[in-house]
RNA sequence: GGGCGCGUAGCUCAAUUGGCAGAGCAGCGGCCUUUUAAGCCGCGGGUUUAGGGUUCGAUUCCCUACGCGCUCACCA
């Protein structure tokens, strides 16, 4: 029963479940003094469960009702429902205690309705297509496929330091080298770092990689699937997300990180070869940057800076620095720079693919020179995963792959500004 | 982790310069047989997040702790 309306020997009442909400009517006359007023008046709180029986009439002002002809109590609530008219807004509080927020805010419902159809069409776009969705460790003894500081446990029995994933690629790309030749995971990964309004330690991930196509083959197959699941979600292309109308309609903008940030900065990049005089580039224009970086990441700093917030409409950015991308192919033409996209909606990074680096020399390589520059910055060095290159040494056919943020694309399709707001339970500091 | 801000009744919010801590909803009692944010009359409800300090007097000013938010850093 969620609102209740006593008027002496009669009353209305509405009471709702999964299906709905519907007015009741109750007269004592019709119940009888014991269950009108010992069990309804006195007993019968709101939230509490009821279950009612009796014809369905309309009242003067037209709203199908029914009349109770026999009440029974179904179950007791002992806390008070949040006010009927405000519902419960306090962020904390709803993020801690979510079972009272879904109970107080039905669009709070919806939205994880919503998380669960945007999945369940990805699924269904990618069985249609030909992908095998497989499962991958969650615990792995090296971690690696991102740049993310893992959690660490420990196995009792084996005695083995165990890392939680930060990605599945390098397991994943494991099965392209076993003859999978399309392979999706739809999981959980966990990253050490800071929380934002982008970011929760754990979030869901989707990553597919699909054998004989490269980063323009990715580019085709994202536009396909997100157009999927804006086709089943809302029957169109078109979406609000902060006021802003976006347009998913193919083919989306593709354009090259260097171009992107030529028009937004008017630094040509390639035309300074190290970060000294990138950086000096940078101060001249008096643009921002962190005194330290590489010449990578002065780039990404840029393109950050200036670029990314700018990419309101579905965008490509396409052909990544190569010293930040060290699980991609490089360009035929340019080895200073790979075939990497991220794609962008609504001023946030959706997902990241690459022509997958199936090369084992260039990947030890590349492991080696990414483990050297860390090195130099202080950094953690990431463990050398020698299983994954000895498979990659088995061969592995042209692929391409891609990654991309349920999390985020939930907070595209539900309009929600904040990752905590697509998240069921996100991640609080403890109470003591 | 840094900076800034916030924390008042079960919920949503007030409180003047530092001067008796309030309202609506919810709850309790009463009236009310077509209401729907029902209405009317009455009542109860607070360690003002916690602890300390300044002051005749602290929700208000100061310090510390805790939690949350925004933001920066981190997130190949």
């Amino acid at each position: 029963m969620v609102s209740q309306r006593i008027m002496g020997k009669a009353a209305f009442a509405h009471i709702e479940d999964g299906s709905g909400r519907i007015q009741i009517y109750l007269k004592r006359d019709v119940l009888g003094e014991r269950v009108y007023d010992e069990l309804f008046k006195k007993l019968v709180d709101l939230g509490d469960f009821i279950e009612v029986t009796g014809p369905m009439f309309a009242t003067r002002t037209g709203e199908v009702s029914c009349e109770a002809r026999a009440l029974h109590f179904l179950s007791k609530t002992l806390n008070p429902l949040p006010d009927k008219w405000h519902g419960l807004k306090d962020v904390e509080t709803r993020t801690r205690q979510r079972y009272v927020d879904l109970l107080a805010n039905p669009e709070v419902r919806e939205v994880f309705v919503k998380r669960a159809r945007i999945v369940s069409a990805i699924r269904r776009y990618l069985d249609s297509n030909g992908f095998l969705e497989v499962e991958t460790p969650v615990l792995q003894p090296i971690y690696g496929g991102a740049a993310a500081r893992p959690f660490t446990t420990h196995h009792n029995q084996l005695d083995q330091e165990l890392f939680l994933r930060i990605s599945f690629e390098l397991y994943l790309k494991r099965l392209i080298v076993g003859g999978y030749e399309r392979v999706y995971e739809i999981g959980r990964d966990f990253r050490n770092e800071g929380i934002s309004f982008k970011h929760n330690p754990e979030f869901t991930q989707l990553e597919f990689y699909e054998a004989y196509t490269d980063y323009n083959g990715m580019m085709r197959r994202v536009e396909e699937m997100i157009c999927a699941v804006a086709e089943e979600l809302n029957g169109q292309l078109k979406l609000t997300y902060d006021g802003n109308e976006i347009d998913l309609t193919p083919p989306w903008k593709r354009i090259t990180m260097r171009d992107a940030i030529c028009d937004a900065t008017g630094i040509d990049y390639t035309l300074y070869s190290d970060a000294t005089s990138l950086m000096q580039a940078i101060r001249a224009r008096g643009l921002r940057y962190e005194p330290k970086a590489s010449r990578g990441k002065l780039i990404d700093g840029l393109f950050g800076d200036y670029v990314e917030p700018t990419l309101i409409q579905p965008t490509f950015i396409m052909d990544y620095p190569i010293d930040i991308s060290p699980l991609a192919k490089k360009k035929a033409d340019d080895p200073t720079t790979v075939e990497r996209f991220e794609y962008f909606i609504a001023g946030m990074e959706m997902g990241n693919a690459f022509t997958e680096l199936n090369d084992p020399i260039d990947q030890r390589a590349r492991f080696v020179e990414l483990n050297a520059a860390m090195a130099g910055e202080d950094e953690n060095v990431h463990p050398l995963d020698e299983d994954f290159l000895h498979a990659l040494s088995f061969g592995m056919p042209p692929t391409g792959g891609f990654g991309t943020g349920i999390d985020r694309l939930t907070m595209l399709f539900a309009d929600r500004q904040t990752i905590r707001e697509v998240i069921l339970f996100p991640h609080l500091r403890s109470l003591d």
